[in-house]
DNA sequence: ATGTCAAACGAACGTTCGTTAGTAATCTGC
DNA sequence: GCAGATTACTAACGAACGTTCGTTTGACAT
């Protein structure tokens, strides 16, 4: 057995909308936590068919292939991505900061909700053939430039102050990122702090200029 | 093949002094490769002997078995980047707003310096057994420390004022973690620039309080 | 009872995996 | 130029891989 677990999840895998009924659902469950565990080429058929409770043949009358599941997930996860940072920017007011709170409060609040999800859909991607990967990397860069767009409008406007802009942006990405790995629910910590307090991280980063109704609620969180 | 490759680098593998002579220096080498573009799992013993030109016999005769390259290679990344801080921090002031710079552009340099040695012993230590992992494992651990032991120095003398240590800490390290996935010496900022952008990140992050000697060179690297 | 159909099955396919035994080639020190 | 050690080789091992084949099962409609 390893002496580190590649991710500290171990639990709410898939959000029942992402789940397609009966076997389908249990079976893409079981590949997710597999390949998140072990990682995709870990993780075997004959693992996931057991951890679905069925046989190997079973699963292919399912899925055509081992990596049609892999390409599914990748796919959940992104568009949950995309869903998620879409509802949030769409409550958030034009003020570029109240923007990137929004996003980074979805963006991390993604990976502490499916830290399974984030870690396959993001960490696994490369394993995707050209054909079935091309779709979901788009989406990918999509949801990047998303936060490019609102850092660069920040910028123009006077309220961000920042050295570079993609840096800012893979700099405020890649610490989100990494929380899928580390969060877990028994976290002092619940998800919702984390992400506030990443948001308030990723203000700072910026150079955020003071913004009225904010500023006080910066050190309540410790 | 695939559409997105899992990092961008693609030279400058490993060190003269991380590299055993002879064989077992070209075979570390091509394994050290083949980890970080296919992971451990996906990277066969078979393709790391053809990449050194070697029959796969030959490895064993230098290495007792794949895994132990993996653990070799995990331990001279962790062991790079403890030497590569060490020695940052004791050119470093003994202010903790210098030390974390000094910390951040080590960290971040040994990102862009030996992006795969990164990728490969930070990604795939989970794949080491607890004998063969445990020495590296707790050599991260001890990396860690050392940034959060300078964030509460930080904190305690009020030259940093921040939501909450270890949330920084994550959010300074996964920032920096990431680099190596992205960075290429082909990138519009060399990787100089992009560990002293990174390094006044980390002090946004922590809320530092300005330093009269630092706080003009803020923007001039954009 | 009989026919239909989706779902799951046992068994096996050819391939690749990490690894090893035994042997030939090459270098080193005398 | 020979002995001993080192290095690399050919060939093969058992196990596991992703996948496919032909069949069986169980529920429901005729």
């Amino acid at each position: 057995m390893s002496v580190v677990r590649r991710l500290a999840a171990t639990s709410t895998v898939l959000l029942p909308e992402h789940k397609p009924p009966g076997s389908r659902g249990v079976i893409l469950e079981a590949a997710l936590r597999l390949f998140a565990e072990r990682g995709y080429v870990g993780a075997s058929v004959r693992e996931i068919a057991e951890a679905s409770g069925v046989k190997p043949a079973t699963l292919y009358a399912h899925y055509p292939s081992k990596e049609h599941l892999l390409a599914e997930l990748c796919r959940v996860g992104h568009e949950e991505h995309r869903r998620s940072v879409r509802a949030a920017l769409l409550n958030s007011g034009t003020d570029p900061r109240d923007q990137v709170i929004a996003y980074v409060r979805a963006h991390v609040g993604m990976h502490t909700a499916f830290p399974m999800l984030a870690v396959v859909a993001n960490g696994e991607l490369h394993a995707l053939s050209a054909e079935l990967g091309a779709a979901t990397f788009e989406l990918r860069r999509q949801s990047e430039q998303v936060l490019a767009d609102i850092v660069q409008r920040g910028v123009d406007r006077g309220v961000f102050d920042v050295p570079h802009v993609w840096l800012a942006v893979t700099a405020i990405g890649g610490m989100g990122l990494r929380v899928a790995y580390w969060y877990t629910p028994e976290y002092e910590l619940d998800a919702e702090q984390v992400a506030d307090v990443y948001a308030e991280y990723a203000l700072r980063i910026l150079g955020a200029a003071p913004l009225n109704l904010r500023r006080e609620t910066r050190g309540d969180s410790s």
